[in-house]
DNA sequence: ACATACGGGACGCCCCGTTTAT
DNA sequence: ATAAACGGGGCGTCCCGTATGT
């Protein structure tokens, strides 16, 4: 009577990477693809198999014959998304002025990314969404990223833009800067508000010289 | 959250509020905490009416007899949630010592919250999970946050602790400010990191000085 | 991401019996009626509760509400067979005429139940399926049954119609005796073979006198 | 057992046998055995093609190319049993001492059947499958049983160890035998009950002698 | 008024046997 | 002989509306 007793996983499926055939590859693709502009739309837990299915042009079945389940299908997604947004953030330092010192690369990657932000609205949704359904992923993401924002604090104490700190500091301090960036999504998201470069500027001002009154009898601001 | 649009209204229902039978206030609480109940363990998304009503220990009609909907049920939650979030930090803000100055306070406040936090760790995902499924009320609750901490600003500014800045600063600076501590709750859940009071002390040490090297004749780092 | 991690069971569905509301027991009813219909026809695993409720003219959720799922519906519905079955065999056995000896008795037994039987050719069928899919159900079945014919079997030693035997040899002899009732179904399926009166004779001949030619000119057991 | 009833016949397939490439025969063979240990230990309604291919080692389409459907090899498979089955009963005929007389090789045959049953306990369950999926098969294997042993009863009456009866009644008394054996299957799986050998003692006690007590100095059968 | 019992469908996911392309 | 794609159901879950007490 138990219908669903054994549940033995079933082998058949492709060897999920490098499959020979350009035809599967290209179905594996779209319904990817499918999936994402789902999950763009209404988000991850709201896309159906059905409606990915329809929308990458597939039957559903094809769906389980290359993905396992839609849990997997969709952490796939996720990962992907990660990925793309890890790149784009790569890509950005990459594109600074190395010449330039910390605040001012510092500077091009945020405004960068904050174009890239806008330009793919549904990112930070997804982001969150990613957080709260996968939150390894997220978390492994989150860890490469502060990694990245360490690494760049460390050149930047080395050049002496920046003042000396332990590297339990500089850890705390990457994850603080990126929480800042994590809130500028939404701070720009406010019709009316001030622009991108206002925003970014006055990021910078607090992390450059913080907020305290400067002491003493004249000014010396930093900057 | 809506799950169907369809949300035809239905005649006969207590008059939301102020009821004034005991009975009927008391199954209201009942199934509200149930509701509670479920979210802290399992998420909104996943709270089924058939299950809070088994563990409020009412029949599953009861829900839709004091709620109009699952919806309105969860929002209602929710926005519960929300408000005894922002009560709690009004009474952190509320207990700090009124001599100290800005960071002082600043620090109280953000290690009650914290500590708030680890007693509750179910906050921070439901929190995102607002954030998700009902970004205007999570807007809401951000907009009075900001609001609390940029009259915390002032305050400080007047003080002369802070250095001046005009409204949009303000307004920009508390985002950031928010978008930090958000991210302070991320940190603190490493396990074998630096503890809460190492984590606070880089945030203000960062909020007071920032990150830039002190030029000028003599070193000074303003801590 | 898990859907179906949990899988708590809900609490809310009716006292299983004895509800006070007409109604639901006649819903309940009706939809084991139209599971029985189902089987009948296409056997029990053939039987969607999707066709279940519509034959029963009822929403598919109502079978969710009345039965927990299908396997308990199908479940309850076997044992009801089950039950009928022996229902059936006792009346035949009361039925019988108390004068008579043990075959007198065992002979119209058996017709009596092989005229049910071809009334409702589908029980054999049923309980094959039985046997398949709930094999600690029909073993049940066969244990009362088997208990049934052994205290006929004692009876029958008693009034001095059987031979002597202990309660080991009893209990075998009830099995066998069972053996072949269950085969004697198929026999008389056998288009143009004898009658039902021709096969009970038969039967009753062997299990009078057994087939051992009667050696000498008296009676002279062959053993 | 027939999943859809459509089977639209197909053009291209292997001659079905003796097709004369020796990979094709084998790739046949090993799915056949795959399938028979999928169905020996799960049945084979739930012996899934899927399944069955991975088990094997080949591609799933290798099933339709080899059978024209699941049914098909399904089918396959129950006649393989079938005749397996048959082919061990024969076996166990001519092993017994040709010299005994009907009852010292009944009970010879008798319980090479039930060791042969011992080793293979899915053998019953599989039988009772094909019973309920394959009945004409199942009926065939049953004729040429019934066959087999009224040919024996024959002699036996032949050889004078049996009394005299008419066709009929053998085709009944063979039917009857066998449901006897039927059911001896069931009852040598009740844990501490008699062994094998009494009750197979017991059985052949019944059918040499009956249950009838004797009466008197002479026979005096009862009715 | 309050609470419950009952019934209704709409999806959701996954599995299955099969047919086209390779 | 395999890989890939297909579509049909299967069952369970869910939220809601209505009828029915109390």
């Amino acid at each position: 009577m138990p219908r669903n007793a054994s549940s033995r996983r079933l082998a058949a499926r492709p060897a999920a990477s490098a499959s020979g055939y350009a035809k599967s590859r290209e179905t594996r693709a779209r319904i990817l693809a499918a999936a994402r502009a789902e999950a763009s739309e209404s988000g991850f837990h709201k896309s159906s198999v059905a409606r990915i299915a329809a929308r990458a042009g597939v039957a559903i079945g094809s769906l389980n014959y290359h993905f396992a389940s839609r849990d997997e299908l969709i952490r796939e997604l996720m990962a992907d998304l990660m990925a793309d947004l890890m790149a784009r953030l790569h890509a950005a330092d990459a594109d600074t002025d190395p010449g330039a010192d910390y605040f001012a690369r510092e500077r091009a990657a945020l405004l960068a990314f904050l174009a890239h932000v806008r330009e793919h609205p549904e990112l930070v949704r997804l982001a969150d969404e990613i957080k709260l359904h996968a939150p390894e992923l997220y978390r492994q993401g989150v860890a490469r990223w502060v990694a990245r924002m360490s690494e760049r604090l460390r050149v930047g104490i080395a050049e002496g833009t920046l003042r000396a700190m332990d590297d339990d500091e500089i850890a705390v301090q990457a994850h603080i800067l990126l929480g800042a960036r994590h809130f500028i999504e939404q701070m720009i998201e406010r019709r009316g508000g001030p622009g991108d470069e206002a925003v970014v500027d006055a990021y910078l001002g607090l992390v450059r010289g913080g907020l305290a009154r400067v002491s003493g009898s004249r000014s010396g601001r930093t900057r």
